[in-house]
DNA sequence: ACCTGAACACCGTTCAAGT
DNA sequence: ACCTGAACACCGTTCAAGT
């Protein structure tokens, strides 16, 4: 017993409860911080919570709004817009990962527009740097956003599952359901599981090469890369 | 009262305990599962379900596991290796879309593997006519499953956001955050809201053509494009 | 083999009452 | 303004007991 919460007493604050709940969570996950339990925590009667912070909802909700004011800017790296772009999507990767179970919170409250906001700034400016005008720049950073938390959500999911249930191995033994595929290399590769931090590189430069670089109607041909007036110092 | 699963009488079965569930989950989403409302729907009493799934935990899963048995292939359509891979995407994406609560259900899960599975044969095929084998070939195909149902989750999730609360009418207004924005055009784009099935159809196809055209070594620099040799025929 | 009610250990939340 | 205990209406699950 006895909370975490330093000095003895001084009447219970709002930020006492969110510190606390913050805890809470980051340890075992949002579906363990319950009012009784924060209040044993704290020291408290669980209804002194309630005078505080509502109820459950929005002290999670509190919760969320200040960890995503924390999660801070993010700063491209790199040389070309396509690099840097990549760069934002990677820092907010890590990010998220970083913090677990935030990601999983926003997403059950739909507050994803807020968590996106920070690196949608970054991106903006790079898809304008890299030529994009309109709608067409817009779609390009809401993909590149899109396709970021949806990796890191699908990522995180499958690091949570205790065994996966086919498993990839069996799935794709080439002698079972695996049988089917011509390329035993691709069998094999696929058995062996996918390594995150790989495949998210690839996955995120493939899209934006994709999307910065489809100038007019056709895809494919390289284009329009021929700014290297060939004396560039 | 009187429970929906036709005849009288017979004893309980197992099938009519996961029909049960899943109108239930179907109709209210998974939270409104409780063993309780379940048993009144049933007519019995609470502790005889338990005698037939176990508990919630198992019965949750074997409803995962019928629905996901239901969704069937998912057969490619159009000339192209690459739009075939896109349709693919986009079939994967509508069917996942019509059982809203089944993907958070997988998700929470951890049988993400499970579901890919149909989408992944018809990629592995499509994958390796569009001439990728081994790792690229798995990478290609991953990226494709993550991008999608990542985008789902992500999507899904907006949309039943209540009231997104920034909202992105104020985040990219001109007089507010989006007055760093250049391009006014783009941060009216911005404010508008993302139209899903044009954002994801946009996001697919640069991905698929980022994957498949990439010929050989470096990316996005342009570094490597200069296989015209000022006359390659 | 199948079903039952009673009971346990939890929840979130409200409310009237205290200081 | 802040805190409290009691109480309500829910949960999932176990268990001894019935047929």
């Amino acid at each position: 017993m006895s909370g975490g919460s330093g000095s003895v007493r001084a009447s219970l604050t709002r930020e006492q409860v969110l510190d606390a709940a913050a805890v809470l969570v980051k340890q075992q996950g949002p579906r363990a911080l319950t009012m009784r339990k924060l209040a044993a925590e704290l020291g408290t009667a669980v209804t002194s919570i309630y005078w505080h912070v509502g109820n459950r909802e929005s002290l999670l909700e509190a919760l969320v709004e200040r960890t995503v004011a924390e999660l801070g800017d993010l700063t491209p790296r790199g040389r070309t817009p396509a690099a840097r772009v990549v760069s934002v999507a990677r820092a907010l990767r890590r990010r998220l990962l970083d913090h677990p179970h935030l990601i999983a919170m926003v997403h059950e409250r739909g507050l994803t527009e807020r968590m996106f906001q920070p690196a949608a700034r970054a991106l903006v400016h790079e898809v304008h740097a890299a030529g994009l005008r309109g709608t067409p720049a817009a779609e390009a950073v809401r993909a590149v956003l899109f396709q970021t938390v949806g990796f890191v959500l699908v990522e995180r999911n499958r690091a949570r599952a205790p065994a996966q249930r086919p498993g990839e191995q069996e799935l794709w033994d080439v002698r079972g359901a695996g049988q089917g595929v011509q390329d035993p290399a691709l069998a094999r590769a696929l058995a062996r599981g996918p390594q995150p931090e790989k495949l998210f590189t690839v996955s995120v430069r493939a899209l934006v090469d994709g999307l910065l670089n489809s100038p007019r109607s056709s895809p494919t041909t390289g284009g329009d890369v021929d700014s290297r007036t060939s004396g560039a110092s």
